[in-house]
RNA sequence: GCUGCUGUAGCUCAGUGGUAGAGCGCACCCUUGGUAAGGGUGAGGUCGGGAGUUCAAUCCUCCCCAGCAGCACCA
């Protein structure tokens, strides 16, 4: 056996026999580093301890200061820990996969009695004393047939399954924790103990289908969230905490936006000051469509079953589709997209190249029977409205279109504040319909388009609509959420379908290409990210309750009156409050309800022409002329896009 | 749709095999109070819907509906 040489961080290069360890490494150097080592970098790679190292390479040894190995085998030994505890308790539970995810990890398994939240406690003291015993993890290479063989003894099916997944000869690498074993890429820690014991929280279980299949048995998920210090998992359930608060099917209903029922499942009934926030979402929209060429129409809800099966969906959408029950012997379908109303538009006269690009716009309100499960407050409803259009242009300018619109996309998403954007093309699924040369142009056009504006993206094949490709625009909220809104499809089929045509320049017919593309997405989900964004405290343009006048003394009542006048007449939503309450506590509920001015008047304010204006969120109040104010506030109310 | 959980007053939630309670909100009265809850009185409920067990069901059982979490799906 020869000797290898390993770089050290600081540069410094020291012999070793091939075949040495990381713990080894870690051992010559110091006795504590040799304790405190969890896994090492060798070449780059995140290492076990205790796999050799054959050739010269650079080596790093990382503890638990090193913040992303260790939460990766701190979440990683839990997901086993977690395993081994339950199997202990329930002998008979089979294992699945227990993969590390963001903030923590989860394992799924399989056993016929559910898992209560009152069991998730039991594991979890049970992992505490697996931690305790501070059991050596130990690995070996094992055969793929030793280990079907071992897994069949046991019985443990899905790992048979698993193994049987993984490619070619490879060997199969096994892990100990104590005497609990799994099969395993590792790499994991020197022994239990090594896992802070206080910093792990088992959350909720789940079901949650084998290999991510609805046609494969339901598993028994439990999720666990891990850090490497008790303070940093204090600090994620603190954070959760503020996600619920901004919850915004909880603040709808604080702020009195909307609600839902019962007998509409996922169709949202819109309150005053709820419908006003769309309605300026919608206003906002129009006019940034009018400024870039498109043209406003709306078609009608209900059709019947032959436009539909022309367009396609009859047979290719019909389980998400809404039929319309009738006295006569025809079929009519509720639409779930707003394509085929715009075929027909289109299709009403002959067109002219010199008409193209046609972009032709609705809100639309769609309806699609969604499964119930997913339904998700605004986020996810069965009627949504959308800002859609349809683009109808000649091959040649397809490109730029595509690029028109996702510059549109991005300038709008700025607007709202939301920067981090990031895009999925989806392309060709199974069930699809049209040619794959017409699927080869319009999954090029995306990506050329993508290429010339330089925005980088993610390709998900086979996830694409069944008449097109898509992109998918994704964009980051204040918290780090992610939220799908905006989308671009290209089409060559709808046009082909219902023989849609222009006059070329040299007076033939030809089918013109046709965009879809929506940019709020829908106008429901949209509310909703917006609502959870800023946690119900919306930009003064778009509030919905902009300025309350609250009177402090009775014989105000009618300054407040005078002033709600003036701030009406020029544009403002406001209201008075002239109650018989005192000032605390009408600042008290319109605080609460997010309105972002409050003006308070009393005697004096009346004599001197004055207002006490309060800011949401702010303590002090300062005194200012009604006057100036009233235009300044008119002045703020205006949406980014007329500023 | 699948797995699990939940459904009691407008909202948030207690509670019991003998048909129900709190706080907030609401109505009325007193109070005219200067920036996050002034006081009093009162009205509100087929206990999600249907069936079953029982002398008796809001409570136990079954079916349905809706909601919540996750999965699968999606704008």
């Amino acid at each position: 056996m020869g000797s290898i040489s390993l770089t050290f961080p600081d540069g410094n290069r020291r012999d070793f026999d091939a075949g040495v360890t990381p713990a080894e490494v870690a051992a010559s150097i110091s006795n504590s580093l040799g304790k405190k080592a969890i896994s090492a970098y060798v070449d780059g790679q995140h290492w076990d301890l205790q796999w050799p190292i054959n050739a010269d390479a650079t080596i790093a040894i990382n503890t638990m200061k090193n913040e992303v190995p260790a939460n990766e085998l701190v979440r990683h030994d839990l997901a086993h820990i977690m395993a081994r505890a339950v199997q202990e308790i329930w002998p008979d539970t089979k294992v699945t996969i227990g993969p590390v995810i963001e903030y923590g990890w989860y394992y799924d398994f399989d056993r016929t009695e559910p898992f209560t939240p009152e069991d998730l406690g039991l594991i979890e003291k049970k992992m505490k004393e697996i931690i305790n015993l501070r059991d050596p993890v130990r690995t070996e290479v094992w055969s793929r047939a030793d280990a079907v063989v071992h897994y069949e003894a046991n019985n443990e099916p899905y790992k048979v399954e698993l193994i049987d997944a993984i490619p070619g000869d490879e060997p199969l690498r096994m892990y100990w924790h104590g005497d609990w074993q799994d099969l395993c890429r590792g790499p994991h820690l020197q022994h239990t103990g090594q896992v802070p014991a206080d910093a792990f929280k088992l959350m909720s279980v789940a079901g949650a289908y084998w290999r991510g299949d609805s046609d494969r048995p339901m598993l028994q998920r439990i999720y666990g969230v891990a850090f490497t210090g008790k303070e940093k998992l204090k600090a994620h359930l603190t954070m959760l905490e503020e996600a619920a608060k901004r919850d915004h099917r909880k603040l709808g209903r604080e702020m009195d936006l909307f609600h839902f029922e019962e007998h509409a499942p996922g169709s949202v009934f819109w309150h005053p000051a709820g419908w006003r926030v769309f309605q300026n979402l919608i206003a906002y929209m129009r006019r940034r469509q009018e400024a870039a060429g498109y043209i406003e129409v709306n078609t009608p809800d209900i059709m019947d079953r032959a436009l539909w099966e022309t367009s396609g969906h009859w047979f290719n959408y019909m389980d998400n589709m809404f039929l319309a029950q009738t006295h006569d012997d025809r079929d009519y379908a509720l639409k779930p997209m707003n394509c085929p109303g715009h075929m027909m538009i289109y299709n009403h006269a002959l067109r002219s190249y010199r008409d193209l690009p046609m972009k032709i716009s609705e809100f639309g309100k769609v309806h699609r029977y969604e499964p119930s499960g997913a339904l998700h407050g605004l986020l996810r409803v069965r009627s949504f409205t959308q800002d859609d259009a349809h683009i109808y242009c000649t091959p040649e300018q397809l490109t730029d279109e595509c690029l028109k619109v996702n510059d549109l996309i991005l300038s709008i998403y700025k607007d709202f504040g939301f920067e981090d954007v990031h895009v999925k093309l989806s392309t060709r699924p199974e069930n699809r319909i049209g040619s794959d040369e017409s699927w080869d142009l319009s999954e090029g056009a995306l990506k050329t388009a993508l290429d010339r504006a330089g925005m980088s993206y993610t390709i998900f094949e086979g996830e694409g609509a069944f008449y097109g490709p898509k992109l998918e625009y994704v964009l980051r909220d204040a918290i780090g959420r992610d939220w799908q809104c905006g989308t671009l499809q290209v089409d060559y089929n709808l046009p082909e379908r219902f023989g849609s045509t222009y006059v070329t320049q040299s007076g033939e017919k030809q089918a013109p290409v046709m965009l879809h593309r929506a940019l709020f997405g829908s106008l429901e989900r949209f509310t909703g990210i917006l609502i959870e964004n800023w946690e119900g405290k919306l930009p003064f343009w778009l509030a919905p309750r902009q300025v309350v006048v609250a009177s402090i003394v009775s014989d105000a009542n009618d300054y407040v009156q005078e002033v709600v006048a003036k701030l009406k007449a020029v544009g403002l939503q406001a209201e008075a409050d002239i109650r018989n309450e005192k000032i605390n506590y009408k600042v008290r509920e319109h605080s609460l309800s997010k309105v972002p001015v409050i003006l308070a008047c009393g005697l004096r304010e009346m004599e001197e022409g004055t207002v006490t204006v309060r800011r949401l969120g702010q303590k002090q109040t300062s005194v200012e002329p009604f006057d100036d104010l009233c235009i300044a506030l008119a002045l703020e109310a205006r949406p980014p896009d007329l500023v």
